[in-house]
RNA sequence: GCACCCGUAGCUCAAUGGAUAGAGCAUCGGUCUUCGGAACCGAGGGUUGCAGGUUCGAGUCCUGCCGGGUGUACCA
């Protein structure tokens, strides 16, 4: 099975011909530039090195062109793969490939567990920091995105064979604890430790708003809850346990959301905030050590290079305040460290919204200035705000946060809907209505470009029609229902050995959209953009239907044909299932 | 003020610097003796916010405007 010869991509072996033609052809070693057609008439694929190189090799584009195609011709070793290369336009080069090398690629493919997938060399140690949620707070709408986006990427770079390293930066320290635990101090909390309660959180997390309230209004609770700061942070018992009860609470019900969400975070991948106390002076000091540490209005600061604030004055990012506390930017570099030191990172990825550009970019300067880690490679992915349907940020009518487990209730509650007149037991449609519910809020908010805002909108995420999650789960569920008669009537089909064979243009198309699977795989661990899976697993389920409409599988003229496109219909199931897999999404057999 | 992000069909969104800017919804019109019609085919609908520039080629890159969002020293 996984013979790396016969497992190559396609597109992989025809990036290989293209570069050996450019070299026999120009004597140069240049990247072909090849890509999947623009449009269906031009041919299957096309190579576009040809204008680039024109400058650099003083040579008209076309004349290049010509070479290139010249190279490609019949006897040169990529006949096999190649049926035609056109020379087009400006000097496009347009390749139509052989039904032959389609349908034995397709077949690789099917015989492939990875899908053709090529596992990456060489494998790199990714940490990927998602979710970080806060703890004595309820989940809510804005954990969405990070948790899901974050989720997707870590399974995409697993798939891909990295090690990945999944972090959840969970915020447990800080002011906000002193003003909580005061609170619960003040009105005779009594926790017991011990104690796991579903309810808890949701207490909490209305103490802290109640508490919030009163440390801005009541001069004395304010002082007193700084003096709880002081005590947490001295380890004081009775402080420290209401803390630990705090976090013991929070993550029962983190991990609630997470078992129902389908993401893979666990208890495993906690680093939060709090366990990079004891290295914070550390970071300081390393500051110091390096010259970049600054004093200014009594605060400790740091001048990362090219930022400059109001005024033009370069832009402070300050890691110990005037009165000793550090802050999150101390932290991210104690993480930061902590991921090259001693997790021996060699790419990390953050994914938080937006808003928190300016902050990473200077970290990541810093980072840079420190030459912490001078190989290693810090991406963070920035996403836009989840607005209502009034285009603001999506709130509650009454103004509140929306909590998450709601919305996954009511997702599910509508999915249940869509299932509710059908002929399947009650058991079955509680799982498929969990599976759309739930697959319908990832997949609504994976298929948007992560950089934009999106509305939040149940109809349209749980549309039967269009690029959604129900959409794609029923292409699958129509492929099984195939199967389930291919069962039914004893026809039997055979599994292995099959070979594919190309008899209709639609079939044709939608093999070649089979083959695109791992291009695509790898252009979302580059971009770290999961839209573009769910643009393609689109296509993909539309071209089957095509195929569908117009080829016969179970009547097909002839048995050799038939078993054809029967494989044809299991690879697409499993490119559709590995696809939304790889999003964090479940299939179901029937809906 | 400065910095970053966004602006594409009536609506919601796509488009590694590539050829005539594509889908879904909505509107209108077709197909077929349902391998699950939750389908397929077609039509109308665009000065890609505006104006310059770079390039053989710009929705995409650069500059300046307009509009919206976000950030900008002791919260995270």
């Amino acid at each position: 099975m996984n013979n790396p010869e016969r497992s190559m991509s396609l597109q992989t072996q025809l990036d290989a011909a293209l570069r050996q033609a450019i070299r026999s052809a120009l004597d140069r070693d240049a990247d072909p530039l090849l890509a999947p057609a623009t449009n269906p008439k031009f041919g299957d694929y096309q190579a576009n090195a040809a204008m680039g190189l024109s400058k650099a090799m003083g040579q008209k584009p076309r004349d290049l062109a010509e070479k290139i195609v010249a190279a490609l011709a019949p006897g040169s070793g990529a006949s096999a793969l190649i049926a035609e290369a056109t020379l087009a336009g400006p000097g496009f080069i347009n390749l139509r490939l052989t039904d032959a090398a389609l349908a034995s690629a397709a077949s690789d493919m099917l015989a492939d567990d990875r899908l053709s997938v090529a596992p990456a060399d060489p494998p790199q140690r990714i940490v990927i920091d998602y979710s970080g949620p806060n703890v004595a707070k309820e989940m809510h709408i804005g954990h969405l995105r990070s948790t899901i986006i974050g989720d997707a990427l870590a399974r995409t770079l697993d798939y891909l064979g990295h090690t990945v390293i999944r972090q959840n930066h969970l915020g447990d320290w800080g002011t906000q604890f002193g003003i909580l635990i005061e609170f619960l101090v003040d009105m005779n909390w009594d926790a017991d430790p011990k104690q796991l309660n579903h309810q808890v959180i949701a207490d909490l997390d209305k103490f802290y708003r109640q508490a919030k309230q009163r440390f801005d209004s009541d001069g004395t609770f304010a002082a007193a809850a700084r003096r709880r700061v002081v005590h947490l942070q001295s380890g004081d018992s009775r402080t420290l346990g209401l803390w630990k009860y705090l976090i013991k609470n929070s993550l029962l019900h983190f991990n609630t959301i997470y078992m129902r969400l389908g993401v893979l975070l666990n208890d495993g991948d906690i680093r939060s905030e709090s366990s990079y106390n004891a290295s914070l002076a550390g970071v300081v000091e390393a500051l110091n050590h390096a010259g970049l540490l600054k004093v200014s209005d009594g605060a400790r600061v740091v001048y990362p290079d090219g930022f400059k604030g109001k005024d033009g004055e370069p832009m402070p990012m300050i890691v110990r305040k005037s009165d000793g506390g550090y802050l999150y930017a101390t932290t991210d570099l104690a993480a930061a460290r902590y991921r090259i030191e001693q997790l021996h990172a060699q790419r990390v990825i953050y994914v938080t919204d937006s808003r928190q550009s300016q902050h990473f970019a200077m970290v990541f300067q810093v980072i840079k200035q420190l030459q912490w880690g001078d190989d290693v490679r810090f991406d963070h992915v920035p996403f836009g705000t989840i607005l209502g349907p009034d285009r603001k940020p999506f709130k509650t009518r009454s103004g509140g946060t929306v909590k998450l487990s709601e919305v996954l209730d009511q997702a599910v509650q509508r999915a249940s809907r869509v299932v509710a007149d059908r002929d399947l037991d009650e058991k079955d449609k509680q799982r498929i209505a969990q599976v759309i519910g739930i697959g319908s809020v990832k997949y609504a908010d994976l298929s948007n470009d992560r950089i934009k805002d999106y509305v939040f909108d149940y109809d349209r995420m749980l549309a039967l029609e269009g690029n959604t999650a129900p959409y794609l789960i029923n292409a699958y569920v129509r492929i099984q229902s195939i199967f389930r008669k291919v069962e039914e009537s004893g026809i039997g089909c055979r599994v292995s050995g099959v070979g594919l064979k190309i008899t209709d243009e639609a079939e044709r198309s939608l093999v070649l959209k089979l083959l695109q699977f791992p291009g695509v795989v790898n252009a979302v661990a580059e971009s770290l953009e999961p839209h573009r899976l769910c643009t393609y697993l689109y296509e993909l389920a539309g071209g089957y239907h095509q195929f569908y409409e117009r080829c016969q599988v179970l009547k097909a003229d002839d048995a050799a044909t038939r078993d054809s496109r029967l494989a044809l219909c299991r690879l697409v199931a499993r490119t559709l299932q590995k696809g939304l897999k790889l999003l964090g999404i479940e299939t179901v057999d029937r809906m």
